[in-house]
DNA sequence: GCCGTTTTCGGCCCGACTGTTTTCAGTCG
């Protein structure tokens, strides 16, 4: 059992709770137990041994003994009683959007529907409108939102959901009424994935535009126009929220629609503390109502006695009280990036040449790239002999010479086999001038096993860099199942870098396990791991997730000038101790 | 079910939109 699975669990017990109709106060504590479970940086398998689980913020004796019955046992009784009494499956109804707790317990009680192939066929057979409560509309607002469901269950990347509401911003950029207009949600916190896209707009005006926004020719359906908020599903399946306020009250919007939902809660709780009440609206003194800030969200924090803290970190992970003490993060930027240490060409797998890659590295204002293409064992990727580096080589010094303001580094994707060795000898890996070394198969391995190759890899003194840690692609691949603790310890003790693989679907480390690894004194690169040229721009994303992971740029060792990156690569390989 | 610089009991964040209602419940974020 691990801490997404007991998350999971935290989850659907709130759920379940939700269609009794429990309180919802203890309905909350089981979903930020869920929450905090979810992204805690630590195991809590060994929280729970050391009978510690009650430190953590938001559990306490009940949901403790729960969880340690489930982590010993792999059941919990509680849980086990409740879907007893209601059916697993009608948590599922409540994803369906228009269908909530309460008339999932409606149409299972009315109609005995359990999943949803129940109520699709309810909805066709019509049978949903005759409920009390229900109509016409309701039945349809189900349908729309049983097709919805299925055409987005995988959530957007990065990649795609930036770019999607830029061009939204663009296009309502610059109308007449258009104040200021960003994107608010988890977008803006730039979570890993998003499931719709928000977007907040200061207008006048705001029917001018909300008629504008609803008629963007990718329009299929608006689900909702307001005075204040428009939601719309385009062609392709994704909803965009449009949230409208009023100028003076962008600020306070602002901080209240970014989240995230924990966040907001725990802040909102500050507030009343200090006898003053958050709004969207804004900081209101209760004593006497008067709006305190609400323009701008400095100014709302300021009204709490809080610094500004940037989207990235509200998720109620230390944040708050970072910010009480002053000692919020100097959080990394795109700009403090020299160079792109994990990058292929058409040498192995890669589409660009290296001529093409330097000149878009060189484009983006960067001092250095290391190309790093797979090594001999790497087949199914092309990768490269001894030999054939030694030519890539000569190409390789070819362009230094005739480069005066940027360095090609002579590097290499090494591939960590199934007992933790890597494709060449010592006497050839100190011939490059950095080393990434990842693991690209076996990944059936059992977790003793994959950890000790892993941290094998770590030990080795001439690997500088662990790509891709965990090896998850979203969407598609699980983590694999390793004791990243254990990783994470050797890591720092001998100084090896843990790569933040920016490539959108994999994002790996995430930033949970950024905040863990920091917290041991690991050192970082960001990499893009581009195949194609116009990948390198990927950076941006894992600066993204960086942030997310409170990572400062003296942890992330690209954001170095050459001579600091050099000296650190040959620190690394004479301090550690012989293999 | 959690939690405590007023509390170990009695609180627990806030408002808009929709649809089915004639004053409000359910859903959503």
């Amino acid at each position: 059992m691990d801490n997404l699975e007991a998350a999971d669990v935290l989850r659907e017990i709130a759920e379940l709770l939700e269609i009794a109709g429990e309180s919802t106060f203890r309905i909350r504590a089981y979903e930020r137990a869920a929450q905090v479970i979810r992204s805690l940086p630590r195991d809590i398998n060994s929280l729970d041994r050391k009978g510690e689980l009650t430190e953590i913020p938001g559990i306490g004796k009940g949901i403790a003994a729960k969880l340690h019955e489930f982590l010993t046992t792999g059941e919990m009784e509680y849980f086990e009683e409740l879907k007893a009494k209601i059916p697993e499956s009608l948590a599922e109804l409540t994803h369906v959007s228009g269908l909530g707790p309460k008339k999932a317990k409606l149409v299972y009680d009315e109609l005995g529907i359990v999943g949803l192939d129940d109520l699709r066929e309810a909805v066709s057979e019509k049978k949903l409108r005759s409920l009390p409560g229900m109509g016409a509309k309701t039945e349809a607002n189900i349908a729309r939102g049983l097709e919805l469901l299925e055409r987005s269950r995988g959530r957007l990347l990065l990649n795609e959901a930036v770019p999607a509401a830029e061009i939204f911003i663009d296009y309502l950029k610059g109308e007449p009424g258009v104040g200021a207009l960003e994107a608010a949600g988890s977008l803006r916190r730039r979570q890993e994935t998003v499931g719709d896209i928000d977007l907040l707009c200061a207008a006048d005006d705001p029917a001018d535009v909300a008629e504008r926004f609803c008629s963007h020719p990718e329009v299929e359906r608006v689900t909702a126009r307001g005075e204040k908020k428009c939601s719309i599903v385009l062609h392709s399946g994704l909803q965009i929220d449009l949230r409208l306020v009023w100028p003076g009250e962008y600020g306070a919007a602002l901080q209240y629609f970014t989240g995230s939902k924990a966040h907001n809660i725990r802040v909102r709780e500050i507030a009343v503390k200090r006898g003053l009440k958050l709004s969207e609206y804004g900081v209101f003194d209760v004593s006497n109502g008067r709006r305190l800030a609400a323009a701008t969200e400095a100014e709302v924090y300021g009204a709490l006695g809080l610094p500004w803290i940037d989207p990235a970190l509200r998720e109620d992970r230390g944040e708050l009280e970072a910010a009480r003490i002053g000692a919020l993060p100097g959080l990394i930027r795109l700009e403090d990036i020299k160079g792109d240490l994990h990058v292929h060409t058409v040498a192995s797998d890669g589409q660009s040449t290296l001529r093409e890659m330097v000149d878009f590295a060189r484009s983006l204002g960067y001092a250095y790239i290391a190309v790093s293409d797979h090594a001999l064992k790497l087949r199914v990727a092309g990768g490269l002999s001894e030999a054939e580096f030694e030519e890539q080589w000569r190409e390789v010094d070819a362009l230094n010479d005739e480069l005066t303001d940027f360095r090609v580094l002579k590097a290499v994707e090494l591939n960590i086999d199934n007992d933790g060795e890597v494709d060449f000898p010592a006497d050839f890996l100190v011939r490059y001038d950095v080393t990434t070394a990842s693991i690209h198969g076996g990944f059936g391995q059992d977790r003793a096993r994959l950890t000790e190759r892993m941290v094998r890899a770590v030990r080795h003194p001439h690997i500088d860099i662990i790509g891709h840690p965990t090896g998850r692609v979203l969407g598609r691949r699980e983590p694999y199942d390793i004791d990243l603790t254990a990783v994470f310890e050797a890591a720092a003790e001998s100084g090896t870098a843990l790569e933040l693989n920016a490539f959108p679907d994999r994002l790996d480390l995430n930033d949970g396990y950024l905040m863990e690894a920091k917290k041991v004194g690991c050192r970082f690169a960001v990499n893009t791991d581009a195949h194609h040229s116009g990948q390198l721009t990927y950076m941006r994303y894992g600066i993204d997730i960086a942030r997310r992971g409170w990572l400062e740029p003296d942890n992330v060792i690209n954001t170095f000038p050459l001579p600091r990156l050099k000296a650190w690569l040959t620190g690394l390989r004479t301090s550690r101790p012989p293999f």
